[in-house]
DNA sequence: GTGGATTTGG
DNA sequence: CCAAATCCAC
């Protein structure tokens, strides 16, 4: 059995309390970080270090990624050769062994405002790349899951009233579609599995009381390979870090895989 | 008996537990502070309603003076009429009934840097203003207690090493010799009854390690009219203050009257 | 609304 | 070093 989670914790440094009650908890495997906020030397030292260790790829303020992993856990961080998926610090590629598995932990760019051509064509190019490197992946028979934030709403349910996303850089249909052709490599949305449309969010914003209006979207998902596809056997949105003191906008989620 | 007490707290939102602390352990009548660093409607909720009332100049960000004290005691509140002293919220006037006593909560302006005209201007002028007011009530005949942050170094052992602090506002002479030209209005400084020279500090820098290696400076005192210091029995620096979680730079002092 | 960087004041 | 403001991103 083994456990993989992801949590945009917009700031580690804020948020590692948080993630310290969600390790006992939920007891994950692996756990993939996004937003860290912080350099990897500023990274703080929470964790457990007889039972987890971490591989960050973190940058100054701003994204950020890191994931933790169980000690007796054999992973392979792989580089990734990419201008665009390189130039700021919001994806990790890293290979378990014994599950023979890639795992791409990833925070797609924003891409608003929308009417700022840089930030969308940064989003798209951003996208493409994220879809090279997948499918060099799967058509190397090799088997990849794909977690994190990916600042989209693909499906009109995951949002309350979608029309007021279709001008933003997460409703946009150009980005929409990106999302989609990636999932077309043969990748499965275990959102998609699990809950029918609609039955979850994974973030509320801070403003406009979104929380308490249960105002969401979802944008937070896993994307497995079909060979692995099998052996998930459950899927979990852990909602109620929504409503802790000093929260996360994004909750943790996480899937069980039966090897 | 009657417990004095002032405290420049460095911004009362962050230090609003430290008071009530301070405040619980002490049980002073009055309380008289400074840098509250907010506006009127900003003052934390954190006072006893039964016990304490408050009386709060603030201003936005910088500055501000309040006083706390307990419910039984009958206190005016004096208007000063000094463009000087109103331009900023840096001294309030009280007069208590019960004592017959005058009380000035200062906050003096700091004047650094030295070499900024205006600056220096201005707390030489603020404290003329404060000399010309305490000399009306003084010629008066009414007894007054000037408590709170002179920001002024007047004596060479008030410092670990005075020449650091010549070439400072603080240690400047021409200010020394205004907080002097004040105390001979026929005002006295309880700290020079109470304590030998260079016996007690009231602040230390949060830069440089000062409070680690005791390089303090004291610069909060308590002036008192003649007839009133026949009736001071006590007078503490509560130096341990300096040691908390999160500080202030200065530490609370206060006083004992045998009325 | 929240977090981070930067600037200003001390 | 510490606190507040301002600005920026989300």
């Amino acid at each position: 059995m083994t456990i993989i989670a992801s949590w945009n914790v917009n700031s580690i440094r804020v948020r590692y309390g948080h993630v310290e009650n969600f390790l006992n908890k939920v007891d994950p495997d692996i756990l993939l970080l996004q937003e860290i906020k912080c350099m990897n030397s500023e990274f703080p030292d929470f964790i457990d270090q007889s039972k987890y260790n971490v591989t960050i790829n973190g940058q100054k303020a701003k994204y950020g990624v890191a994931i933790i992993y169980k000690k007796e856990i054999d992973i392979r961080i792989i580089q990734i050769k990419s201008q665009t998926l390189e130039s700021q610090a919001r994806v990790q590629l890293i290979y378990l062994k014994s599950l023979n598995l890639n795992i791409l932990n990833v925070y797609t760019p924003n891409g608003n405002p929308i009417n700022d051509p840089d930030k969308i064509q940064f989003k798209l190019k951003w996208y493409d790349e994220l879809y090279n490197l997948s499918k060099k992946i799967i058509l190397s028979k090799q088997d990849l899951l794909i977690g994190g934030d990916f600042n989209v709403i693909e499906n009109i349910k995951d949002a309350i009233n979608f029309q007021e996303w279709e001008n933003d850089a997460l409703g946009n249909l150009q980005v929409r579609t990106k999302f989609r052709e990636l999932c077309f490599l043969g990748l499965t949305n275990l959102s998609r599995i699990f809950f029918k449309p609609g039955q979850i969010f994974s973030f509320w914003d801070y403003q406009r009381a979104c929380w308490e209006r249960n105002d969401g979207i979802l944008i937070d998902h896993f994307l497995i390979s079909p060979k692995k596809l099998q052996n998930v056997k459950r899927l979990e949105y852990e909602t109620n870090f929504r409503g802790l003191e000093k929260p996360s906008d994004h909750i943790p989620f996480w899937l069980k895989l039966n090897i």
